[in-house]
DNA sequence: GTCCAACTGTAGCAATAATTTCAGATTGTC
DNA sequence: GACAATCTGAAATTATTGCTACAGTTGGAC
């Protein structure tokens, strides 16, 4: 006895996705933000919930294979009642087809408690100061990573690059860092990931700038990286992980929460910026 | 907030039980029988279903405090969307200090939106097809990212890189691609960051990649890039933020669970290549 | 630039659902 | 058995939904 139809409206819009335009994608997603449920009012409430027209909505009922909407509709109500049935299927978790132990879920459940642990850990007026440090149109900002953690550098770089003037990453070969000392004074804020494993040359790195007068900022684990002595600012993150390494996934909410507050710092500057830099990509059309 | 409404249908019909007449009761059983589903249809049906007439119906959703059917209706849907919400919302405040307009407070709702609602549109099948292909020793991995997904194509290649051999980096220069795609062959896998800004020549490459044997996957937003139809599986994900930038915390997300999908899929491998790489990095103290 | 194909929404029409009306059926009371 | 009060469903009416035709728009190929 099986208590799931054959093949769920859920998983036949997956199967097609590729397949779909624009406008039905975003019925897609407001049909799986409130799955099923948005699926089950009127065609007219469906369509003005995802933004589209009516037709479009029966065009999308028509690529799944129904005769049309009410037939859609009547299909979603089948498989809602075959689930709330089945008592196994705790609608309470995430994917709701897999099991919990699936490594989608379990991943799931650690991101959300480093969220929220890290959020609970860290000091969000360090938060405020190095956000301010990094609005600064002064000041120079290098970002510098470790080995796991140079792509998130590289990451922050690059955003933050969009966002303002003089950002640059410290390249992840150290011999090349003498020469980036060299040119470090009392506007440069150097902005250092470390996590553990902590790199004992990052950290020599880390003094040798501050020595020279820039400002070190630190983004680390529970566990704190020795760098943290010499840093002015450090965010303390965690980044537990069901697996043999670390989730960077914390790592990173903050690197786009800096990428953010750097641009709500001074938008209109960036604005510009924005559109300077569309028209050097795109040289050919005008940005609308 | 509540998630539960005030008083239920079902409180209610069990309150005015009393002063309900036969052809009421009658209607009451058969929405008990399969609550709430039953009431989901249409008045006809419904009153079919039950053997009694239309207006019966209506009459009972008058007497319960309803303008009308529809009323009634629509209550019976927020009630079962309630409790089908999942439980992210039930998380209290992140940092209790910071007010929720704080940008990390914004960002922390937003990244737990994208996570849940990527759950629900990834279809964990193709996520574990994905995870099937990696852990496979005899293939070859290429991985691959736009201007802003390198940096994670790059943290998901270093990791994979510790967990298995033969993965690559895809640099991001296209000019250096058809040397790559000269010895792309059955055995490769070339996996693909594709997020919104799709980059046309990442499309060709794809193409390209595909008619030599090797097969393609995909990690796209939710607005899909046309590589899917390329792709032999897709993981579409929700990216949206509250910034002028699309988040990467999911595809993050998603790129860790593959690692650790492709450690367990072999861990005695991955284990004794952990120890020989550590041996490699520490080349002074050679054990035994 | 021009064309073509695919996509999307507006507007009007047909089908169905919801509501009202009213006549018949039922029940209990004297 | 007659009457009143209440209940119920058939039929008619109204409101709304679902569907179709068509035309404007977009985006890509050449």
């Amino acid at each position: 006895m099986r208590t799931q139809p054959r093949t769920t409206i859920a998983e036949k819009l997956r199967m097609k996705a590729a397949e779909l335009t624009a406008t039905e994608r975003k019925l897609m997603a407001t049909l799986f933000a409130n799955y099923p449920m948005a699926g089950l009012a009127s065609i007219t409430e469906f369509a003005r919930e995802a933004g589209v027209s009516t037709p479009s909505v029966l065009r999308l009922a028509k690529k799944l294979g129904f005769s049309g909407f009410p037939a859609f509709q009547e299909k979603l109500r089948a498989e809602l009642s075959a689930q709330l049935q089945n008592p196994i299927s705790k609608h309470d978790r995430w994917s709701a087809e897999a099991p919990d132990t699936h490594i989608l879920n379990r991943f799931a459940t650690a991101a959300m408690d480093n969220l929220s642990g890290s959020l609970k850990l860290m000091d969000h007026r360090s938060f405020d100061a190095v956000a301010r440090l990094l609005v600064d149109r002064r000041r120079r900002i290098h970002v510098a990573g470790g080995r796991i953690t140079h792509a998130l550098a590289s990451y922050l770089a690059v955003h933050l690059q969009m966002a303002r003037p003089h950002v640059s990453l410290i390249p992840a070969v150290p011999p090349l860092w003498p020469q980036i000392l060299l040119d470090l004074g009392r506007n440069d804020v150097v902005l250092i990931f470390d996590i553990r494993r902590y790199d004992a040359r990052m950290l020599d790195f880390a003094a040798s700038a501050r020595e020279r007068g820039a400002k070190v900022v630190l983004i680390t684990d529970q566990w704190i990286s020795p760098i943290a002595r010499i840093a002015v600012h450090s965010l303390t993150l965690r980044i537990e992980a069901p697996s043999s390494w670390d989730s960077n996934i914390v790592p990173l909410f903050v690197a786009e929460a800096l990428v953010a507050a750097t641009v709500n710092g001074n938008w209109p500057e960036t604005q510009a910026r924005i559109r300077a830099l569309e028209d050097l990509t795109a040289p050919g059309r005008r940005s609308r």
